[in-house]
RNA sequence: GUCCCCAUCGUCUAGAGGCCUAGGACACCACCCUUUCACGGUGGCGACCGGGGUUCGAAUCCCCGUGGGGACGCCA
């Protein structure tokens, strides 16, 4: 028999930061074995999924390249099948039609919690034998054996061992006929053939009912696999106040997915001392089994990290692809400025996130909005910068051909024939091609800016050290 | 409240009884490189939650405590 592996998750928001770890190590385990990994949405809750959410879902799997084998199937889409199988446990004994209402519900819960117990259903229909009526509280609920345990092997947990006494005959059927979590899981897990279920830590108190239910189908359980959770920062559980908790919103912010993939299979996993992992390794090394028992807390500065290591790594031309997006998002017009690839080299190691490398490569392809007084004040009002920039200016003015180098070698000449450092060219240089400065070398920043744009520069930058200074900074304060 | 799970530097982790004076990475600090900012390089700071056992020997095994997390729905 073949690993299956599946994905199943409820469309009620965007792919959340964990729920995509979940499906990368569904993915791994399948990819590492040579199984395959099955995407179902889970959307037996009415009120709460949506389309979009699915939409969300299947977009931010995509960009992460965790693309399924099957699927995605829709539990909506099965209803015939969960009442079949609903029917077939009803008619064998081993579920049974209960009518008490909400508030009676809660009484009893109450109840128990105030003697100490826990809060539970106490099973007052299970041997009443009401039968089956129209009535707005008609639930079917499952009966649970009373007495023994049950046990399991957790692959990342061990050995779990949970009595039955702490189980309750859970809802398999709302008033309304859709099924509920624990049964629909059991019925898609059997039908689409899962031998391996991985998921969050958060479900293995569901686990023994899961597991009695197969025992009441008469099918094999498969192997389970429960992963810790993801923490904010803080330790807290992770929630929109850290920050970014939906996978697209990494893709705004400017993170590649190699390098979300890489940081979240380090997240709770590790090969040695390793760090860096290609897909190719992660699928060759990954075992589900070497996963750590512990939470995790996300820390977005080794994310950083990774990103920026990815930056450096990757192939510009694609990378320019990806920062086009992002210039676009910006408002600015690709036509206006360099190829995003060049940008990309002259860039990358001076940011974290394609996000910040677009906000940086702004000055290319759109006039200079901001300057910097301070800057305008040390660099470009020194004296002997406008010499030095009318200089730079002729000499630019008949470079061939217009390459890094050869803008190089006019910056060195001048600052030579001067007698001063390339600070000296270099800074006043700067400011006057970008505003500020700071800025990547100067070669590279004028070169990208291109000739014309280059000279003309020069002639605002002048023309600009001739206005009269702001106040604070008037006497002389250049620091 | 009841049940379940977890516990090594600030963070992610290595560690399967002697290889541990506890290793790596991120972050942080210092220095070097340098036309700015970065990148890079070198070095530094920094942890086995506490208490009992078991053992010749424990970060590693057991128990208790403490701390953290999860679950207890006609949500998933």
């Amino acid at each position: 028999m073949t690993l299956r592996t599946r994905f199943a998750p409820s469309p009620t928001g965007f792919l959340h930061i964990g729920g995509a770890r979940t499906a990368l190590y569904c993915w791994l385990e399948a990819r590492h074995r040579g199984g395959q990994f099955i995407l179902r949405i889970e959307d037996t809750d009415r009120e709460r999924s949506t389309d979009a959410a699915v939409q969300a879902i299947l977009d931010g799997m995509h960009w992460l390249g965790l693309d399924p084998d099957e699927g995605p199937f829709y539990q909506t889409q099965r209803m015939d099948r969960y009442r079949e199988v609903a029917q077939q446990l009803h008619d064998a004994g081993k579920a049974y039609w209960a009518y008490e209402s909400k508030e009676e519900l809660d009484a009893m819960r109450a109840a128990l919690k105030a003697r100490g117990e826990k809060p539970r259903y106490d099973g007052r229909a299970r041997d009443a034998n009401l039968g089956y009526r129209d009535d707005p509280n008609r639930v079917l609920r499952f009966r649970n054996p009373q007495s023994g345990s049950v046990v399991f092997e957790d692959k990342i947990k061990g050995r779990v061992e949970w009595a039955n006494a702490e189980l309750d005959d859970f809802v398999m059927l709302r008033p309304d006929g859709f099924p509920t979590y624990n049964f629909a899981v059991v019925v898609d897990d059997v039908d689409m053939g899962i031998t391996e279920v991985i998921r969050g830590d958060d479900h293995v108190n569901n686990t023994p009912r899961q597991i009695n239910l197969y025992a009441a189908l008469g099918k094999p359980e498969p192997t389970f696999a429960h992963l810790p959770m993801i923490l904010g920062p803080d330790g807290q559980k992770l929630s929109k106040r850290h920050g970014a908790v939906g996978v697209m919103q990494y893709r705004e912010d400017g993170y590649l997915p190699h390098a979300l993939l890489n940081y979240l299979v380090r997240l709770g996993w590790s090969h040695g001392d390793q760090e860096i992992f290609s897909i190719e390794e992660m699928i060759d090394l990954f075992d589900i089994a070497n996963v750590n028992r512990s939470a995790a807390r996300f820390d977005f500065a080794k994310l950083g990290w990774l990103n920026q290591h990815y930056l450096k790594e990757g192939d510009p031309q694609a990378i320019g692809r990806e920062l086009a997006w992002h210039l676009r998002r910006l408002g600015l017009e690709l036509g206006k400025g360099p190829d995003p690839a060049e940008v990309v080299v002259a860039l990358r190691e001076r940011v974290q996130t394609l996000k910040a490398m677009a906000e940086q490569a702004r000055i290319w392809y759109a006039p200079i909005e901001k300057w910097d007084d301070k800057a305008v004040a040390k660099h470009l009002r020194a004296d002997g910068a406008a010499d030095v920039l009318r200089a730079m200016q002729a000499k630019l003015a008949a470079l061939t051909p217009w390459q890094p180098d050869a803008i190089h070698a006019l910056v060195a000449e001048v600052a030579a024939e001067r007698g001063i450092g390339m600070g000296k060219v270099a800074q006043p240089l700067r400011v006057a091609m970008t505003g500020s400065a700071v800025s990547p070398s100067i070669e590279d920043t004028v070169y990208l800016a291109g000739r014309e744009v280059a000279l003309r520069r020069i002639d605002d930058a002048i023309a600009r050290a001739d206005e009269a200074l702001p106040p604070s900074l008037a006497k002389g304060g250049t620091e």
